[in-house]
DNA sequence: GTCTATATGTAGATAGAC
DNA sequence: GTCTATCTACATATAGAC
């Protein structure tokens, strides 16, 4: 049926784009590169997607909205601080794992136009506000230091993202190959709530 | 005298290079834009430099030698390992703020572009293995946890960098002008290796 | 050394056949 | 819906005058 045929090759175009665009950003990205590795031509690719701009929206809001969901949500939960953290550590390192390249696209893109960025970014307003407020309550009940929630909140992100953003540095460093890699990312997922929860604990 | 009108303007081109490619990177540069700021015309461009890649690699590697010199160096003093970290952290904060937009622009290009980048990752190679010699013997004297000395160096590059890798990013959820930002950032100076410590003391 | 004018290549986008 | 061929715009790079 042409319905069928015409959804395959609009998802063929987005997950060709999707692959070039987290690996080259916007500025790098070829539409002929993209239309290769669709395996159709330049011409599908601006029938299906007007121009350039409008498929890299297209796979910015896709890719970031499906990146980061319910990986925040775990802050909201009624559980103690410590809990919160590890289980939003633990699922920002899931959802990385579906996606390796997105935080070094995200950060990449971020300089070139901020305004997407931001606004994704506010989809976890409320989450970190409720993390905020715990972090708060866990202060005043002398639980953990004092500490600006918001120094806080950077350095989860910090060593949650990072790794990823700076992957070929730490292999190239420490010697690793990719599976080798893989295993010290795992490492983290638990040793970095750990860590963060030894930082702050009074 | 020629010489030195050459020498200026030579230095002109490549501070609007700096400026430009810091911002942009390679690829979103484009050379008429390097020429506005310097106050020239493209042709100029390419008579003291040949070609955009040749700029590029000599604004990157003065960019690279000046920004990190003498950071790597606080790693290798013959200090408690504690000292040695918190000179590092103090260190990386006083580079950054001369190029704020040197970790965003390294990672920027890290991808598109990793050999020029490991190279420079490498001047720090002798720094790195005396850090890890210390890591080892702390541990065995019990002073600190357990922990893999590549875990305990990421994570103290991820608390360096990300705050200005991800600049935009923070400005926007926490609210902040560009001098509450860098009061944030100044709080983070002391902060980062104090931290650092306690996550890591047996 | 510095400029204007131009050549050359390439990327994004469109026209039109099938 | 998919293709080939083409247009247009622009970026890098060069030629040549001053």
């Amino acid at each position: 049926m042409a319905a069928e045929k015409e959804t395959a090759t609009e998802q063929r175009i987005l997950d060709a784009a999707r692959s070039v665009f987290l690996r080259k950003g916007m500025m790098g990205t070829r539409m002929q590169e993209v239309a290769d590795e669709a395996g159709i031509n330049k011409a599908l690719l601006h029938y299906y997607f007007r121009d350039k701009q409008r498929l890299f929206e297209e796979v910015f809001c896709v890719c970031g909205k499906h990146g980061m969901q319910g990986v925040w949500e775990e802050l909201t939960h009624d559980r103690p601080l410590f809990g919160n953290i590890r289980a939003f550590v633990a699922a920002f390192h899931t959802a990385i794992e579906r996606e390796p390249l997105f935080p070094h696209f995200l950060l990449s893109e971020l300089q070139r136009d901020p305004q997407h960025l931001l606004k994704l970014v506010d989809l976890g307003k409320g989450a970190r506000e409720h993390f905020f407020g715990q972090v708060m309550e866990a202060q005043q009940r002398g639980e953990i230091i004092p500490i600006d929630p918001r120094q806080l909140m950077v350095n989860i992100m910090a060593w949650c993202q990072f790794p990823h953003v700076a992957a070929p540095i730490i292999k190239h460093v420490g010697g690793m190959d990719q599976k080798t890699f893989k295993q010290f990312l795992n490492e983290r997922s638990t040793l970095v709530a750990e860590l963060i929860i030894r930082s702050i604990r009074a």
